[in-house]
DNA sequence: TGCATGACTCGAA
DNA sequence: GTTCGAGCCATGC
């Protein structure tokens, strides 16, 4: 399918595109409810911004006070390595997240975007 | 202005 | 079930 975004000529610059971007983005990672997780894809489409999985995880690595560790890659597997996969896994597990191996349970914790409203 | 990089995703082997 | 390669997009230098 098409992946064009056909969007508005948009008189904003391209900064405040840019910083909108990451608000949603921001917006959806923070939406995520204790024991819950989702993926970068998932919330990247959530925030209106499809095949910017790569930015989800620029806004969270940058991003300060954000739950990072209920972002997980595609199919619930952490995509973080060493330490940080370790502190992520420890935390989710704290909030009830049961993992299936090396991912997580999806099926039971997946959280689903109900489309996050525009302002 | 242009190139390189990155906490990704999907499909195929 | 795991690994590899190509594709996408914004940010940083």
């Amino acid at each position: 399918m098409a992946k064009k975004h056909g969007d508005s000529p948009a008189r904003r610059s391209k900064q405040d595109q840019a910083g909108e971007r990451r608000l949603r983005i921001e917006r959806a990672i923070r939406a995520i409810p204790r024991g819950k997780v989702s993926t970068y894809g998932a919330i990247a489409r959530a925030a209106g911004f499809p095949g910017a999985a790569r930015q989800v995880a620029a806004v969270l690595r940058r991003g300060f006070g954000l739950p990072w560790q209920r972002v997980l890659g595609a199919g619930g597997a952490i995509k973080l390595i060493g330490d940080s996969a370790m502190e992520q896994r420890f935390r989710l597990e704290a909030e009830g997240v049961h993992f299936r191996g090396r991912k997580v349970d999806m099926k039971a914790h997946e959280w689903k975007f109900g489309r996050v409203k525009r302002t």
